[in-house]
DNA sequence: AACAATTGCACAATCGATATTGCGTATCGC
DNA sequence: GCGATACGCAATATCGATTGTGCAATTGTT
């Protein structure tokens, strides 16, 4: 059992095969037959490989070949629906090309990220997928210079390849949906719509802010800048603000555009302290979509990013050996209340 | 820009300083001092270093140290709550030590979970943490045989330490509550609690099947086969088994142990085809977390693991070296309905 | 039978870093 | 003033795999 006989090597084989080592890597690899190898030869050593447990060292192969089968994707956060779900369809995919996955989270932390970047570079990831990045034009030129392919996801790069979701799109159904059930409220500071969560800089913020402006202004006439909140994505924030802005309007608006999951959460967090019926005057909404989000005590419309195909998408896009910049939009889809989607992976978990 | 100037080696860097690679080895690694290089030669390098853009090919330094700088994790799945938050604490405190995370996760599939383990291991992750394995001991025996240090997290390993929640005192208690709360039906096999998801194989249910098995013995007398519906982890299997067990009780029971997030997720499924008073008679609570579950349109008792005290403790003791087997149990917490807890990291995300 | 072509494989260089060894020079002790 | 340390650094082997090259042995050609 403890007996500290090191893993096996290329070398190893060799020597209990009568072979060399050169013979040994081409015969595990696959390689044999283009390196004319002949197939009993290369048949044995696989069967020796296997019988003493050889696995091949990925560092070294890597060193020699440059590259590592790893594929880098860095997140603002794991613990978040949505980028919880990139993860799983990032890894899936990742998988079916026989690649490893590495996924990293900065915390929105633009330091962190330039480090978690350059970090992964080192260990010469085979390619990178940015998804919430706060710097991207840095990241980019980072894995410019160190030769890595790179793809952004829901934030345009101007130097690489993006696929991002249609954010005003979805801002606009979403905020329509908001307008069309908001109850009529006496107060006229209470008797319009907020948008809550994210940051005004971010790309996707600011192209939901834009529609919600937009929307709000044709359907009411106006908007005013107190009623954007752009205030982050930690729900600690949301929770300060929206206590706030209640505190400050004597009680909800009429309707809440909650920019996040985490901007939610914050909100939900001073919702419970509401008695039950003070949701009824208020429509909320929110960007991103939770299966639990879905059945609260209040109806919520939510919009699913379709990350999946958000992924999928990217993943065709390095394949293909795209480089230059270029902008795919996928259409987000407005999920009703009381709706429960469970995704592709409905049967695993 | 687009000179393919590759990335400086410690080659490249000693020519331009006229000192010798080993030299620039170590200027670079801090191991100066113990080399006896001289301060001033010492910065000179690093210098030159930093203009030159140089950072460490970390494929070749693993090789040659037989270490890599990864800690990996495999976990069955991403995209849940409680495994999402296990996956934040991993990654912060592997940033703590300055280690690069690799999380994985395994879809609960025991090959997969050996072709992970063993790529981790071609890799020469310096140690790795298995969060919800299904077949520990052959994870133990390949880990073992390559040297790496290795905890189980949420399940004991015969062979290596584990780091685990209390999972009978957290059914205990949740099950305590739903009889607590459970509403009196006149049909005696409505008027019962069921167990619905998860793996009876699978310790941490077992445990909890045991909890749920006496307390509701000691409160009702007697325990039937057909109250536990261990029907695996699946949202989707969860929903057709609740939807079944509603068609043949004609109704849903008085009681419901959820026992998962995906479980309970499959649950939502059905309930949303329910009218809204369905769940008055009905008391739910749900094995692990979710602050949107905590504000549903019912109320719904829950157990939070602490999954940063999990995670912080198997740090501790890989870090002390620990290999033998040794097993920590970490109390979870009840979650009263409308109790939005949001973590250790409510100001992120 | 002489020569060419092919087959089957071994040898050695290489990837970029680290660690061991050793050599010339400066400093010290007495 | 001469050997003994200490110092500052270069050379070199090494990690485990891949890959270009070369050399026998075999097969094929006329």
């Amino acid at each position: 059992m403890a007996l500290q006989k090191q893993k096996p090597t290329i070398y190893d084989i060799a020597k209990i095969s009568g072979a060399s080592a050169s013979t040994v890597s081409a015969a595990l690899s696959g390689a044999w037959k283009a390196r004319r190898i002949s197939e009993a030869t290369a048949k044995k050593i696989q069967e020796i490989a296997r019988n003493h447990g050889y696995t091949a060292n990925l560092q070294a192969r890597g060193l020699r070949k440059a590259k590592s089968g790893l594929v880098g994707m860095i997140l603002p956060i794991h613990d978040n629906r949505f980028f919880s779900s990139m993860s799983q369809s990032f890894e899936a995919h990742a998988r079916d090309r026989g690649w490893c996955p590495v996924i990293v989270s900065t915390l929105r932390d633009p330091e962190e990220e330039i480090r978690t970047v350059e970090t992964l570079a080192s260990y010469a990831v085979d390619s990178l997928f940015i998804a919430g990045a706060s710097n991207p034009d840095a990241i980019s030129e980072i894995c410019s210079a160190a030769g890595i392919p790179h793809i952004f996801i829901d934030l345009p790069g101007k130097s690489a390849p993006s696929v991002v979701s249609d954010n005003y799109l979805g801002a606009e159904m979403l905020c329509q949906k908001i307008l069309d059930t908001m109850p009529e409220n006496s107060n006229p500071i209470r008797n319009r719509p907020y948008f809550i969560g994210g940051k005004a800089e971010d790309y996707a913020t600011s192209r939901r802010i834009e529609a919600f402006r937009n929307t709000v202004k044709a359907k009411t006439g106006s908007v005013d800048d107190s009623q954007i909140i752009a205030c982050g994505y930690a729900p600690g924030q949301s929770f300060r603000e929206i206590t706030a802005l209640v505190d400050h309007l004597g009680g909800l608006p009429s309707g809440l555009f909650l920019n996040s999951l985490t901007a939610f959460e914050g909100a939900l967090k001073y919702f419970v302290t509401l008695p039950s019926q003070a949701f009824k005057d208020c429509a909320i909404g929110c960007y991103d979509y939770d299966p639990f989000g879905a059945f609260l005590q209040f109806p919520v419309y939510m919009v699913r990013q379709n990350s999946d195909a958000l992924i999928a998408n990217a993943y065709q896009i390095i394949e293909a050996g795209t480089t230059t910049p270029k902008l795919i939009k996928i259409k987000p889809d407005l999920i009703p209340p009381r709706t429960i989607y469970t995704g592709r992976f409905s049967e695993l978990g």
